[in-house]
DNA sequence: CATGGTTGGATACGTTGTACACACGAGTGA
DNA sequence: TCACTCGTGTGTACAACGTATCCAACCATG
């Protein structure tokens, strides 16, 4: 039986003896765990501990750590949530946003290996990959198109998320709050290296940029450039 | 003395004793493993192996098992060769095939603690936010749309590759050869989340799809597009 | 030659994922 | 009612990992 079909039956009270432990409760734990104390505290023992039972005893419902990751990522994406059928750009637009709240809630999804991050199929992740693909098809869009922009939406939100979370969390370990903070302690991480006058025009930037600090315009334009970008290919479609 | 400050200094020769150790041996010899045997086979005695000495070896020159993993990252990223000063667009065009063909060439980059591939400031990764930043100063842009564009690209380089080389590693995980080989494969191994019939729009998509077994092609038109929309967006400046 | 700092070696410890054998307890067929 | 079986949780154990710590060998300098 697969782990997903497990899922799907959570009391299962008609069968053989009732388990203490389920696949969503293991689920469950496990993200609040890694919520709470980072993904590196998600230990099978530490997990067991929270859970009240035997080292071992999870073993009965996952085959392994790997199957527990990944029923994490399955549990929390289920909170994306997507409006009710409108025009294609609003739909990516709030997948983007949507995925986007949900790493920043959850940020050890940023952390996990990336195979799994990116590309794993779980339930909640092909559902909402259906519900971007048909709100695709309902504006008309042929197949391959569709994947094309899902794919290429997915790729710069998870590539844009993990940059800030990276940072966010580079900012968490050194005790920084602000950006001006921040900019000091990096400064000094990296005087030698600007010392070697290698980096004029990053140099420039750290003096002259004004939206250093504002993870959601960045996350904004950079967002709105690409649906710019497939709007116009879709209204004027390219050869081959 | 810092890791990059060390790195800079590569025999030294007229201080102490010299080192049969140096830190680009440890990141040429690292980056060797990885490239053959996966990320997973970096372990610091492994590595100790392949370098002819004891475990402990190279602890003199690292800090631990996190500084060679940033110096495998930084050793291979001066690999990624920039065109000379051409327009904005072909430069960011090149950042983007240079990083892709970086990442294909060694795939455990994408597998690395995600913190550390995306944003880890090191001397060659800075050197190529140089060069590109360069580029678009050169063409007068100003420093936060310039920190815009490159950061939009990057994200959605290391996205769409991390897809791309996830699918790629769970074929060969497989023993997949080709496409059709991987669909099914994967089908039986969704099957019961296909039967379900929660996902009709994906299986659509499954069955027409031309372009499914052409990552180059989707990694094409996800940049054309991005790139596409930054022009519009250049040409004509937005407000805020 | 003596000295002090730098390099590599050896040993050991705590933590991790997980294999394995066992114990319990409820459902079923006699 | 009584074995019997199968699904569940427990206890013990092991190999592999990162790395702290102490020690020996070396070289440039006085």
């Amino acid at each position: 039986m697969s782990l997903w079909e497990r899922l799907d039956r959570p009391g299962d009270p008609a069968h053989q003896a009732r388990p203490a432990l389920t696949v969503q409760r293991i689920a469950t734990v496990a993200v609040g765990i890694a919520d709470t104390n980072g993904l590196g505290a998600i230990t099978m023992r530490r997990l067991a501990k929270d859970l009240g039972v035997a080292p071992m005893a999870a073993y009965r419902h996952v085959e392994g750590k790997d199957d527990v990751l990944e029923l994490m990522v399955d549990h929390v994406y289920g909170e994306v949530k997507l409006p009710a059928a409108t025009d294609w750009r609003t739909t990516m637009r709030a997948l983007a946003c949507g995925v986007r709240a949900l790493v920043l809630e959850h940020p050890w999804l940023t952390q996990l290996p990336a195979t799994r991050a990116v590309f794993e199929l779980t339930p909640a992740r092909m559902a909402l990959a259906e519900r971007a693909l048909a709100a695709l098809r309902g504006a008309g869009i042929d197949a391959d198109t569709s994947m094309s922009i899902f794919r290429t939406v997915t790729a710069y939100v998870h590539g844009a998320t993990s940059n800030e979370l990276g940072l966010r969390q580079l900012m968490a370990d050194q005790g920084w709050t602000d950006g001006a903070e921040s900019r000091t302690g990096l400064a000094s991480r990296m005087t030698w290296l600007l010392n070697t006058g290698r980096y004029p025009t990053f140099e420039r930037y750290i003096r002259e940029a004004a939206h250093k600090d504002d993870p959601q315009w960045q996350f904004d334009v950079g967002l709105d450039a690409l649906l710019d970008g497939i709007a116009t290919r879709i209204s004027r479609p390219r050869r081959s």
